[in-house]
DNA sequence: GATAGTTGATAGCTATAACTATCAAGTTTA
DNA sequence: TAAACTTGATAGTTATAGCTATCAACTATC
């Protein structure tokens, strides 16, 4: 039986039934860059039980608090992802990602570095920030624990 | 002759006129905390060319970019100001802008610590970061001079 | 002291972001 | 092999965010 929360399990149907949306919207978010859901080799969606807390906290920024897609856009390009999976300097300049603040790291096509490596789904980068207060207390966290 | 560009000059009208928007929206920027504008005693409003500038970003942001004022907050409200003006441990544990990510530092009421000497207005954080793109290149600089 | 600007506040407009319904074609499952 | 899913795509709906007009009262400026 499976229990890791990472695991793609649900269809995309029943992932819309457990949040009240629409397919259509999943596949909205989806185009947007801010899920990145598992796809099997017939194209099929799966969606993991992270996945789905991610969408509900997508979804609370949306609704609740009123930020536009393009808003969290922005801010999950803000996420130090060259600082998590310690780019090198050429894998850096190279990176539209470092450079650019419009959309997530894994929304670009990586062909280079450690990137081009693996998939973004199953990057740390992409798990770590599911939720979407982690952003502002990994900042807290980088500049107390630095040694100046 | 004033050259200082932070120097406060332009009033309401002016101000609106060389951005080409209505003076409710400046208030409405005011109130929401994008800027905070010099005032003098009468309440009567003055913005400085700094200012002219830093809401062209915001102008931009919203109109080109389609990020809503709620997003360009909660972006603003990750800026690390504890590290900027070097909070005390105490100062930041009873600092609702450390704690939150809301709004910008600079919409809170700060009556303790370094915040609650001087005017958000003159504050570093608020100077430093009229230019959007500030606060990507602000992370990246935090990240890459830290040493681990 | 009169004209032009300011203040805060309320009410109304409008473009559009977020979402859904529906489609034909393909895939899975029983 | 049929029923129930899925795919990508287009077109339509709706709530509302962003903005403006306008108000009476107050302040600046000449």
């Amino acid at each position: 039986m499976i229990k890791n929360p990472d695991t793609p399990v649900y269809t995309i149907s029943t992932a819309a039934k457990l949040l009240g949306i629409s397919i259509p919207t999943l596949r909205m978010y989806e185009k947007e860059g801010l899920i990145v859901p598992f796809k099997k080799e017939s194209k099929q969606r799966l969606y993991s039980l992270t996945d789905i807390d991610r969408i509900k906290c997508i979804r609370e920024s949306i609704n609740r608090d009123k930020i536009s897609i393009a808003g969290i856009k922005r801010i999950l390009s803000l996420i130090p992802c060259w600082d998590l999976i310690k780019c090198t300097a050429e894998d850096r300049t190279n990176c539209m990602a470092f450079r650019e603040h419009t959309k997530p790291c894994w929304d670009y096509n990586h062909t280079t570095g450690i990137c081009g490596t693996k998939q973004c789904r199953d990057c740390e980068v992409y798990l770590q920030f599911a939720e979407c207060s982690k952003i502002k207390s990994h900042f807290i966290s980088i500049t107390l624990n630095r040694n100046s």
